[in-house]
This record gives C-alpha cells, structure tokens and sequence, in this order.
DNA sequence: CTACGTTGACTTGTATACAAGTTAATTAGC
DNA sequence: GCTAATTAACTTGTATACAAGTCAACGTAG
C-alpha cells in the first residue's frame, strides 16, 4: 500500500511545533538539532525533515552552521497575516453569496453561535476552537480547496497568538455576537454587510489579542527562567 | 556570516522544477532519489530535502518505499488555483482604490501595456514575463507581503500551464488590451470595474490555456519516446 | 498456455560518519 | 587585570551504511 505509516519525521513536526504553540520554546530561542533529537530519541535525519519543513511554514530559521532560531514574532507580518485572512473570507461571503442554494452549514453554525440561552455556550479553551472552525468552515463552504488550504495555514500561523483570544469574558461575548451578525447577514443574503462585519470582527480580534500577547509572552518567558534556576 | 551560501540542495531544487517547468519531466513519471543525485553528481541528503520541498510546494508526491511520480495535472485544481488568484487580485485592485495616492508603479505598467505603437510591444516569450509582472506588481503595491508571497507561489504553480498561453496571437493582443483596460480602471479610481475586468481577464486567460495545454503535453511526450527508442 | 509463488533488485526511511565553518572560552603575552 | 590569539567544542551540510518494504520478472506447477 502507498497509505502513508506515520513517519518519525513527522511525530518530530508535530511535537515541536506544539512546543512552540505552548511557549515552551520562546520566540528567539535558539536549538540544535542535535538537543531535538535527544529529546525525540532519534537521530538527526529526521529532525531536520521537520525543522525545514517548519522553515518553510515560517516558525524556525536556520543559521549556517550555528543552530536553529525560533522565529522571533513579527508584529507587522502578524498584521498582514490578519489582513490576508481578511481578504480571503471577504472573497469567500461574496462566493456564497452568488451559490444558488445557501450550504447546510450555515445552519448548523447558526446553532452554534445563537444557542437559545447564555447557559449553552461554549466555555474558555473550547470557544478557541469553535471560533477557528467558524471561519474555516465558512471558507470550505465556498468550494475552493486551495483558498481553504491557504487559509488553514494562515490560521495556523497565527493560533501562537489567537490562544490567547478568549481569556476574557468580554472577548467571548463579542465574538458570539459578532459571528452572529455575520450569519445574520448572509443569511439575507447581504454579502457585503456580511463582509464589512467579517472585516470588522477579525480587525477587533487581532487588536485585543495584540494588546496581551507581550505581557503573557513576558510571563511565560519569566516561568521558563525560574525553571531553570530551580534545576 | 550568517549569510546562506547556495547549497546544492538549492541547485538540486532549482533544476528538478526546471525539469517539470520544461515538460523534461512530464506530469505522472516517475523516478527515484538515485536517479536525480546521480544525475546531478550529488548523494541522496540534499536531493531528498530538494524534493520534500517540491512535495509541500505540491509538484511532486512521494509514494511509500517505491519512488517519487511528477503529480498528474489535476485540471480542478488549476481552477481553483486560477480562482484564487483572481479572489487576490480582486482584493487587491479594492485595497489600491483605498489608498490616499496612486502608487507610481501603476504609470509603469501603462508605459508598458500601452505603447505608442505596436511596434514596441514584446514578442513571445517575454510577454509571458511581463504578464507576470504585471499581476505580481499590482499585488505587490498593495503593500502586504504575505499576500504578495501566496500570490507569487500560485502564481509559480501555474507557470506550467501558462506558458503556453502566449504562443498565440491573438492571445498576446487580447493581454495588451485587457491590462490596459484594467489600468484604466484604476486610474479612473472605479476597483469596482477593474476587479470586474480583472476576473474576466483571468478567466479567459485560463479558458485559452486549458484548451491548448492537453495537446502540447501530448507532443512532449511524444517527443520523449522518440528519444527514447532512438537511443 | 496460464496462474501463482518465490526471489531478488530497487525504493525510501533512518542512523551514522565525516567535512566545513562558527563560536566562545581559555590561555599567553604584556 | 586586560587584550588578543589560539584552540577546542559545537553546529550544520553532505555522504554513506543499513533497515524495511515494494514490485516486477521469472520460473514452476498444473
């Protein structure tokens, strides 16, 4: 069979990149790949399958002959990120908007985000993921697999940030009543009510996570440092 | 220095997507890691992160333990390709009619696609590059580089296909005069009408392709078995 | 002649060895 | 004590060795 085993390389992926997703290695860390492989208990080969391909996903730099970097973040390139996010969902309410039949979806997200009382909705890490789904289904929903791939890998790409979205209560209620909105005009079919809400949603988003992201970066980076003092 | 000196992984990647670029390797061959090192005078370490790299980049598949194929051209994904590409430059030319003042490139590309006669215009191959340019330099004055990097890596992944767009004519005139048609658009500050023209554009573009792309793959490798059995 | 089992060459996945270059600590000179 | 040169430990880049699985050709039984 061609059926794909599950390589080491790619449990290597796969753990590092949630290493970096958990701050357990920091924006500007440095690592080699040897201390990768020690702690994975393999051999260098496949680390470096990981790393490169995380190189190219945008997460790690390497340094000739002088080890690996985690990419340290880039508030301008997190904006763009934002915006590009923006102009693929905006183009993706238009395309639903001109499908002769709106998509079973729509309804099923509607039950999601206009739960028939406060008591049924989502709670902390949850409404994260329910929050990414949202957007991402909304783009598969218009058909277009490689629009959805690339959307997937912005939305990655940004999840370092956006975990830290839905601390707040505030940021809860705002994204329920946003996503709402935004059901609510597709729904009458008004693609660019629809869009200028989306557009508006996201932009709120990335302020308020903008605004946290350094301190718990800053705290995280603190945790990390008494560990090592304690060993 | 941390400054990367061209590696032959590098060279190793450049020439196997020339290869593909130049139907020396035709959608569906195969062919192993052995092959191309031996053919490149190199081992296996570098052509393997070569190809992994074609493989994300999706030029290429690896099959389990049994070598490595060109991916068949998936004709829905060209559209959807095609499709995306219009979706950014869509949202590109509206981003453009945003902003305070005219960036400069734009009286650029009008000395290019509208000469003072026919006599200036570029012939053959080189029109494919400045079609190129001339979408690649729209997303670029936008000003978001993650967007202009997506829309260079699509724009890569169609190169096979477009190619061949410019062999024709009647082809070349209509390139002229519906990027001179956009440009007037935009000068006119109506994104509207050019993000209107721009899809048609595109749209037609990959209809005249689509149409010639089956039979000169047919020549190509028509072509090669002659090679072949003449060898 | 056909169907089927066996075998052996070939393929990728992983580990290891070696080459080339970087970096930081240490030591010599003053 | 300080500066500078040397050196030794690390680092990645590449080549090679080995493990594990695939596949097609060939031979054999019927």
């Amino acid at each position: 069979m061609t059926l794909r085993k599950s390589s080491i390389a790619d449990r290597v992926y796969e753990t590092v990149k949630d290493d970096i997703f958990e701050f357990r290695l920091l924006p500007g860390d440095k690592f080699s790949e040897g201390d990768v492989g020690e702690r994975l208990d393999t051999s260098r080969t496949p680390v470096r399958q990981a790393l490169f391909r995380l190189q190219r996903e945008g997460y790690v730099d390497v340094l000739f002959r002088s080890g690996w970097q985690v990419k340290p973040l880039d508030f301008q390139k997190i904006a763009e990120l934002y915006d590009l996010r923006i102009s693929l969902e905006q183009a993706t309410v238009y395309k639903l908007g001109a499908l002769p039949e709106k998509p079973l979806v729509l309804r099923t997200l509607r039950d999601i985000w206009n739960p028939a009382s406060r008591a049924e909705r989502a709670v902390g890490s949850t409404v994260r993921a329910l929050d990414e789904s949202f957007h991402s289904d909304l783009v598969a929903a218009a058909g277009n697999q490689e629009m959805s791939r690339i959307h997937r890998e912005i939305t990655e790409r940004l999840r370092v940030i956006r975990r830290l979205d839905f601390t707040r209560e505030d940021r809860i209620d705002a994204t329920y009543r946003e996503h709402a909105a935004i059901l609510t005009a597709l729904e009458e079919n008004d693609p660019a009510l629809a869009a200028k809400r989306l557009a508006k949603h996201i932009h709120s988003s990335h302020a308020a996570v903008q605004e946290i992201t350094i301190e718990r970066l800053r705290e995280a980076a603190e945790e990390q440092r008494q560990l090592i003092s304690s060993a």
